[in-house]
RNA sequence: GCCUCCGUAGCUCAAUGGAUAGAGCUAUCCCGUCCUAAGGGAGAAAUGACAGUUCGAUUCUGCCCGGGGGCACCA
């Protein structure tokens, strides 16, 4: 609707143009939106303010024109009950009961496929999250980026993208050589905690290097891959090791020749070093180190190679705050090594976790980490997982552990999880009251509460497209809040199910099935259960 | 010091340069013969400070103030 209102509104102001109503000049780009208030329609736009600049006349002018262009182009239809324009210049658009009826019958029709696109053209995207080191359990901060990732996933998939959800096991570095020292418990040990101690306990290798494999090959399968798909319920289509993916299938290796090949690199002090700087980097990193072991970066390097050897020309890295700084490089490796796709990076910022009054350090060298498996015991999966989508990315979470507990039975979530229950109810008490014979008369939807219902409901696919245009996720959990409420109070005041009014009911219960599809699909994106019963 | 993110209601958070800055929680008030009151309705309450750009700034720019996170031949 929203592209055809864009469409709609460019051709007016071409024919406004060609009758030399506006100077000549380049049409800027049109937005439609949605007005922040009901009372304004469906849609609006303030073109007219932007044009009124640029030619240099009165915005109420302009959009007067626009306006009676618009509906002198769309008499013959029924789409719009008004075009109404208003004070500075905005142009409000209000939807006919036709077009309306008609949304509800197409969400009726597509089921869970509506708002689902072929924005994305089957495109290879590659969304790797979370990527923790195989050391220690998951930390909240891992429970954030992994389900908004996790969800954007789920959002990029529905537009017709072709995504692979990536987790990048770094076992190949001296983190594995210092989690076997703090198994062993020498004077190297850096990382502490109660896994560690049962570690120590159940150790029977010998050398810190094969301690620290041992180790790290069980943090990974019992400990982080647990708590990803049982209790994040997040799934994964590929681990890729560091080690046996990228080090030994000589990706490192082919990675540096092509960075030699093209001449990026040099040597310096011993070590040889990749110009990141020529690609926007603050410095230029080392690849090879003096004592000839490969650097961290270099993975990196190699890893690249291989995102892009498998056909991805989508890159997605989500990234906590703390390693913000690693953008530069990342950016700099994956032009220099001739990536032409999309790199987009999501970073998280921390989050804080408050306890007793008092700030939780998360560290996990001190073992003191707020695990993600701790927080879903306490709150359960929802709660995390609509708490976690519901913020920006780069806003600095504070949550409150202690609170959490409490808060879970007022959590937004269960509103959400309730006006489903509802719907649910409501279409069970008709099948009781065998309303469901046949279809409803849509028409007969005029009240108030129903035209704001169905008003909502239309707003799903644009929604579906801003996500993933944007990677807004948090979007989702506030439309489904939204979308929440607007039930809720057509709930109240607009009884579904009555025996003396059977075709208001059967119109209603139209209504309460789309809503139910908008809905659950809505949770399902976000990972989250929409009950029958509650 | 440099880079980066954030300062919005009592609390946690929304708002591609536009209309009266929105929700949830909390506090106050109202709604129970009726499809689940885990609900509905009413009112109260906010853009850190100062400049600038603009017809218009929470949004962009600059400078302060306050807070988080980075600035390794560690991973």
């Amino acid at each position: 609707m929203k592209k055809i209102l864009e469409e709609k509104i460019r051709t007016a102001i071409q024919e406004l143009k060609n009758e030399e109503i506006f100077p000549s000049f380049d049409v800027p780009e049109i937005r439609v939106e949605r007005p922040k208030d009901e009372q304004f329609g469906e849609y609006t736009t303030n073109i007219a303010l932007v044009l009124a600049k640029l030619a240099k006349k009165d915005p109420m002018e302009v959009a007067e024109a626009i306006s009676q262009q618009l509906t002198i182009n769309s008499q013959q239809e029924k789409t719009f009950e008004k075009i109404e324009v208003v004070k500075p210049g905005h142009i409000n658009f209000y939807l006919s009961q036709e077009t309306l009826v008609a949304f509800v019958t197409e969400i009726l029709e597509e089921g869970q496929k509506f708002g689902s696109s072929e924005k994305g053209r089957g495109e290879k995207v590659n969304n790797e999250f979370i990527s923790a080191n195989p050391t220690g359990p998951l930390s909240v901060g891992n429970g954030r980026g992994g389900f908004y990732a996790d969800t954007l996933s789920n959002v990029l998939r529905k537009s017709g993208y072709d995504v692979t959800n990536e987790y990048y096991v770094n076992d190949g570095g001296g983190q594995v050589l210092k989690l076997g020292h703090s198994v062993l418990n020498d004077s190297e040990a850096v990382y502490g905690g109660e896994y560690i101690e049962q570690l120590t306990a159940n150790n029977r290798q010998e050398t810190v290097k094969e301690t620290g494999e041992w180790a790290a090959t069980y943090i990974m399968e019992e400990m982080i891959k647990k708590t990803i798909q049982e209790k994040m319920k997040v799934s994964f289509d590929k681990f890729i090791s560091e080690k046996e993916d990228i080090v030994e299938k000589g990706y490192v290796d082919k990675a540096i020749t092509l960075l030699k090949e093209k001449n990026l690199t040099y040597e310096s002090e011993g070590a040889l070093w990749l110009r990141t700087t020529d690609f926007g980097d603050d410095k230029d990193r080392v690849l090879i180190k003096k004592d000839g072991a490969r650097a961290y970066f270099s993975g990196d390097c190699g890893y690249f190679l291989h995102k892009m050897d498998r056909g991805f020309t989508i890159l997605i890295l989500s990234l906590g705050a703390d390693h913000h700084g690693y953008i530069g490089r990342l950016r700099a490796a994956a032009k220099a090594l001739g990536f032409q796709g999309e790199l987009h990076f999501i970073i998280s910022q921390m989050v804080k976790v408050v306890k007793d009054g008092k700030e939780v350090r998360m560290s996990k060298r001190a073992g003191n980490v707020v695990t993600v498996d701790e927080l879903i015991e306490k709150v359960g999966h929802d709660v995390a997982r609509f708490f976690f989508l519901l913020y920006a990315p780069e806003t600095h979470m504070n949550f409150d552990l202690g609170l959490a507990e409490e808060r879970s039975q007022k959590n937004p979530v269960f509103y959400v999880e309730y006006a489903h229950a509802r719907l649910c109810s409501i279409l069970r008490k008709a099948e009781e009251g065998h309303f469901g014979e046949k279809n409803g008369d849509l028409n007969l939807l005029v009240h108030p509460k129903e035209r704001e219902l169905i008003r909502e409901l239309l707003f799903f696919p644009e929604l579906i497209e801003t996500v993933a245009t944007d990677f807004s996720v948090h979007k989702l959990p506030q439309y489904a809040m939204q979308l929440a409420d607007k039930f809720h109070s057509f709930y109240n005041d607009c009884k579904v199910i009555d025996e003396e009014h059977r075709d208001m009911s059967m119109a209603r219960l139209e209504l309460v099935r789309a809503t139910k599809i908008v809905l659950s699909e809505t949770l399902n994106l976000m990972g989250i259960d929409a009950p029958e019963k509650m």
